[in-house]
DNA sequence: GCTAGAACTGGCCAGTTGGCCAATAGTGGA
DNA sequence: TCCACTATTGGCCAACTGGCCAGTTCTAGC
């Protein structure tokens, strides 16, 4: 599919494809070695995947100027990807002439997505803001302890510790806790 | 991409590529249109995923011969393609001159996984087979209900529900619904 | 200085959970 | 045919859950 892309994108005479990577960490040798005009990054690689390395090109080359495909249509990770420093996203259903002038517009300094992108950004739950603490207990929650484990864990009460839980579900509309890490999950509270 | 792809084989002579779809849907109706050769689909799409679209196609056209492409890593949709009769599973990572012998392996009746599929699946938890019934529990699960709320919407005793919970904990060595949801998230069983 | 929120603690209680026991019926493979 | 597995039902019980009430302390913002 890279070949594929490649090549149609060589076939245009504004492009030049200067150099491709299987995965991630090769990746990140080729972009420091050519630091190309525009980068096209895929979400899903195998090994470390294009967030991670978005990421890392991002701390070492601020400016870079990537351009995200993702072939999930959920869009859970835009939000991580324009974060990560990506200055655009886009489905790879997007049509050639999308992909087109979605480069072009990298390139020359625009922020690019794909037009159902905004859509979901829109649908993405606004934040649910659980503070740190709430957060720490929903990783014990995933692991199945019990209000007793996790309070002997953090060394509070298990008052307290019920105290929290009930705050998590309240502020995730869960009835319980294990339909609040369901939410979780589909928030990106919890990854995979 | 699917234009790439579609260019790339076009310019293989033994190849024609007769038609393309955007979706499930119209690929179904290409399909029974144009009943190619062999057929190319991609396992992430929106509205209705290849598996479905597999299912839908091998339904109506048992012979098809059909090659599914998929884009994660994981291999979670591995077993579930060939037996919805896939007769090939590719990774998107396959170099061109894999997806051609696979193409050309296809049409004349072979049966094609990206060599990294085998081990894929030899990795994939074998003990986590939940039965349609539990995974079906594990819906209600996530989605916060009790033991006596699912028993009312399927129609069971609470007792069944019980029993199949504790199914589910014991398959999935889970210490209670919550860590088991999370587990569910995990190993693909719930999809984000 | 007041207020809002987070983090912490406590008691009480109905309801739920999951483990243990045991049983019946149907299906599909060896 | 027998065995393994699934789906179904039931009782019993200790433990856990989540909601209700009530507090204190501390920090951040107006």
């Amino acid at each position: 599919m890279r070949k594929a892309l490649a090549n149609m994108l060589n076939a245009n005479p504004n492009f030049i494809v200067v150099a491709e990577a299987a995965d991630g960490r090769s990746g990140i040798v080729k972009f420091q070695k050519f630091q190309p005009d525009v980068t096209l990054l895929d979400v899903a690689m195998p090994e470390m995947n294009g967030i991670e390395v978005m990421n890392l090109i991002h701390a070492e080359f601020p400016s870079a100027r990537v351009l995200m495909l993702s072939s999930s249509y959920e869009g859970q990770d835009i939000v991580q990807a324009l974060k990560a420093g990506a200055c655009g996203y886009l489905f790879k259903s997007a049509r050639p002439a999308e992909l087109t002038m979605a480069i072009i517009a990298a390139h020359s300094g625009g922020r690019v997505v794909s037009p159902e992108v905004d859509t979901k950004i829109a649908k993405r739950h606004p934040t649910t803001v659980l503070s740190a603490r709430e957060i720490e207990i929903l990783q014990f929650l995933r692991k199945g302890l019990n209000n007793l484990e996790i309070s002997l864990l953090l060394c509070i009460s298990r008052h307290t510790t019920k105290a929290h839980v009930a705050s998590i579900l309240r502020k995730l509309h869960a009835a319980d806790r294990t339909e609040a890490v369901a939410i979780a999950f589909e928030q990106g509270l919890l990854k995979v």
